[in-house]
DNA sequence: GTAACTTTGCAATACTGTTGCACAATCTTT
DNA sequence: AAAGATTGTGCAACAGTATTGCAAAGTTAC
């Protein structure tokens, strides 16, 4: 137990992030699921712990690089962890794939967002590219 | 006038949408924009038009694919024109691209979801592909 | 220990999307 | 043309998600 803390804190600290009890219980609910996990999905993880400290606290690790947010289109923003070496710039994109059946999303952290060509004059800063599907769970 | 009601009216009926007045005007504005639009913009472009019906007439257009939606992670998910021979398959879905100086959406239809390899066991069922960046016009 | 700063909880609000229901319009049948 | 069936529209209410103001609690710096 103190040995998992210390690796959370870690993480934390070393995206300036001060450990919190609140932080560490966030960290840890996304690190232990791994899919990405709403809001929502997070708030239902806990007793008693109100839905907006968990959506700042969530805003606190995205704008540090801690997590990155998808938008599935299920309606609700979905928040994963980042890699330890992300910054959430072009090169740290991956496609994420919903599926239709258990509505679970997944990053597929090995199949990066393909570059594109722009047609002329358009600049590119950052994308969302979510395959829906069947996963290889419910294709069982 | 005329001509252009019934030019509206034939791709109405050529997806067995029955061409009432309000169908009309929304094909329209959908039309003369070049743009994707979400329901709040339509609504804005008329005086005195029920969102709830807009609503409804927006997803009849759609169960017919009339047109398509595009959730670009703004939050209000927009709306434009398929194409006329457009079944919404796979092969039909294109890129996106949502400016983050002027918030205007555009489909890049002429750029088609590129087919990526999934890994074992997921199928692939749609896509929604939207790059972020500077517009053509914002980059003058 | 006190002051400054940060984090949390609560409540209220904004924004988008969706539905029930009654009335109006249109179509079908006689 | 009238009656009945079907479809479309407007209004109001509601649901789901995201976001903010504010005060209290906790933490850090001096
Ligand atoms: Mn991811
Ligand atoms: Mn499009
Ligand atoms: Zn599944
Ligand atoms: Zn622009």
């Amino acid at each position: 137990m103190k040995a998992m803390n210390q690796k959370i804190d870690n993480r934390l600290e070393l995206r300036n992030i001060r450990p919190t009890a609140m932080r560490q219980l966030v960290y840890d609910v996304l690190d232990k699921n791994k899919k990405a996990l709403s809001l929502y999905e997070i708030e239902q993880q806990f007793e008693d712990v109100d839905r907006s400290t968990i959506f700042r606290t969530l805003k606190t690790f995205q704008d540090n690089y801690l997590i990155h947010s998808i938008d599935d289109g299920t309606g609700a923003v979905k928040y994963a962890l980042c890699d330890e070496e992300c910054t959430c710039q072009p090169d740290d994109l991956h496609i994420h794939f919903l599926c239709t059946k258990c509505g679970q999303t997944n990053c597929l952290k090995n199949m990066p967002v393909p570059k594109m060509d722009l047609p002329q004059g358009f600049s590119f800063e950052s994308a969302n590219f979510v395959i829906k599907g069947i996963c290889s769970i419910c294709r069982k």
